[in-house]
DNA sequence: AACGTCATGCTGACGAAGAAGCAATTGGAT
DNA sequence: ATCCAATTGCTTCTTCGTCAGCATGACGTT
């Protein structure tokens, strides 16, 4: 499964990881595998990541979390403790998995956001399992702006939205116009030209051609906090 | 996942948190890391919330909160549970623990649905736990009907409340007519008298005698699968 | 032996993020 | 109205991650 630099790798991260809770930097990792460059310690964290051992967040300082150890380092990661809730939440059973998963909230969407906008994490969310697909991308924005709301979308909500390129008729998605801006539209395709529909008779149907508009994902789910 | 301040600024809160039950404002944080300026904690905060080990509210006075803790500061705080990995392959490795809660769906509502219906489990879902208050037991309930669809809040949806008696004039609860009927309406107080409030023109507020309305509990979420 | 693939190594450049400071402003509470 | 907390804009400096490009050695195949 690893590579002994991998292996090496990962264990000094667990090593770090364990003694002052912060996780190395490329150049710490660099000096102690002792490399000239953080390049060859790139590419080991990506491949570590490819085979789910660790997770990260991209343009992170420090921002590496173990997942799961190889039985050479012993075993597994997870919360060995799970320890009884203190104010127990009640109803729910507290010792029980939970079919959810975090994705990360992209910023905020609405007509006319520029794109650069839905380019960094702001935060993380978690949503039911039910709501992804077995494969897929997944994340979600936040929804501005009541362009949507008679789709029962409405300012604040977050959208969870699965990546693809590929959309039907009547579908919400989030499209890229002109390369320029995202926006959060029901998507129609007439001929060679796409209709992006606001669910809100203040805002005008727009029509492109096709090379205009780009899908960058579907609405799969949606969650409101009041 | 952290670096050094972001820890130690997350260890202050908690230690704060343990010790007295408020949190820190941002001056005492700043006190407290040494700093000079208020702007870094503000900095430092927030990536603790993109990173989700905090939740907050905007604009609020020491509206903080630890959803979890990295496992150098002890593992895990209440809400959190390990995730099973919902078919992850590739470039999505799945998070190792996820702020969130399996809540039971007690049902289906809706204008008239008799209270037995919203007495047994039907199954889980899983809520994000910022969605939740710290204290307070929650369930769900899968929404019938198109009564609340001017509120976004459409057929199918599932809809999270919080258990309580107390509803402040506006808010969407659950309340529960003559002993008989659940239904989830909107709640304006007159004097000795209660509305009900659909929100949708097609269907006429409804006024009962405070002694006939009993609140069972209010909207405080809500999730919709497309 | 020659070749392709793969893991690895190195350099250097670049841009982004982290950290810190000051100042001004907004927002809540009382 | 006034105070305090929180937020935001702007600036500066440091730290960090990413990437393109090229080199090397191990291994198995042709």
């Amino acid at each position: 499964m690893l590579t002994k630099k991998q292996l090496d790798l990962l264990d000094f991260i667990h090593t770090r990881l364990q003694k002052d809770g912060v996780p190395p930097s490329f150049d710490e990792m660099k000096v102690a595998l002792d490399l000239r460059s953080k390049s060859g310690i790139h590419r080991l964290i990506t491949a570590l990541e490819e085979r789910g051992f660790i997770r990260r967040l991209a343009h992170r300082a420090r921002a590496i979390e173990i997942i799961r150890l190889p039985d050479s380092l012993g075993g597994t990661v997870e919360d060995v403790a799970e320890a009884p809730t203190p104010a127990n939440q009640g109803t729910a059973p507290a010792a029980a998995t939970i079919a959810a998963m975090e994705l990360p909230v992209m910023g905020r969407i609405a007509a006319g956001v520029p794109i650069e906008a839905i380019n960094q994490i702001s935060h993380q969310v978690a949503v039911p399992a039910s709501m992804l697909s077995a494969q897929g991308q997944h994340f979600a924005l936040e929804v501005r702006g009541d362009s949507m709301i008679e789709a029962g979308i409405n300012d604040g909500d977050i959208v969870v939205i699965r990546e693809t390129s590929v959309a039907d008729d009547g579908d919400v998605v989030v499209a890229l116009v002109e390369g320029q801006e995202a926006t959060l539209k029901r998507i129609y395709r007439k001929g060679t030209s796409v209709a992006l529909e606001a669910a809100n008779p203040a805002y005008e149907t727009r029509r492109y051609r096709q090379d205009q508009v780009k899908v960058q994902g579907r609405l799969v789910g949606l969650i409101r906090t009041y």
